[in-house]
DNA sequence: CGGGATCCGGATGGATACTG
DNA sequence: CAGTATCCATCCGGATCCCG
């Protein structure tokens, strides 16, 4: 008897259609370091526009990444599922940190700073 | 004296901007699962065009994360760089695994079972 | 087998202007 | 402040055919 093949769709995909979009990884950056509204997201992203951004954090919402709640405005705040992306975005970082190896982005005292800013922030 | 900003890269986003293409993760998953080969990159990728596939080796090359070699053919592996995306692919996986509490996705046996999958290829 | 050349369409992103 | 409404550009993926 033939073992029967279960086709389970690839966790990694699903991870990734959740931040697969632009600006997304960003944001969910930004929230982590204390940012929850429209125009705190848009600081120092002078090609992200309303429209994007507005559509962007939409579907943010609907796989349950973020929540939108009103208090002296709309305020965005990570869910426990946004929250738990804490790792990945850790180990986007490191991934950058430890392979670039010849300082082309960052001369070793940056690397060792931005290593603790991330740990604090993120684990 | 004020201090001097540094306007450092977020090393999160110059992560992001390796593997945010559409298939990129999957072809580096397929090759931790050792696929080498440009054909074997196609399988159970039905929309994923010759054109795409080639446009997206080659950039992936041009990143450093994986190598183009002849033997007996042309195979693809990782670089170093390229080996050290194994724990972002793995917290991936774990995103999904660990924030798929209703059993949308998997039961719990398969969790499992892919747990100790991405362990092993992964770590 | 490992692509290149072409063509096409839809999705996405971005600029700008406006609104409750 | 938190978006909408348009409009436009373009990128990108995908299909198809072709080639050494």
């Amino acid at each position: 008897m033939e073992s029967e093949e279960k086709a389970l769709i690839c966790p990694i995909e699903v991870a990734m259609e959740h931040i697969n979009r632009k600006w997304v990884i960003q944001i969910i950056r930004d929230m982590f370091f204390g940012k929850k509204r429209f125009n705190e997201f848009k600081e120092g992203k002078p090609n992200l526009s309303n429209k994007v951004l507005s559509n962007c954090l939409k579907e943010m919402e609907e796989n349950g990444l973020i929540s939108r709640e009103t208090n002296e405005g709309i305020e965005y705040r990570l869910t426990e599922k946004g929250l738990a992306l804490n790792k990945v975005l850790y180990e986007l970082a490191m991934f950058t940190l430890t392979t670039d190896i010849n300082n082309r982005y960052y001369d070793e005292n940056d690397k060792k700073e931005l290593k603790k800013v991330f740990e604090q922030t993120l684990l």
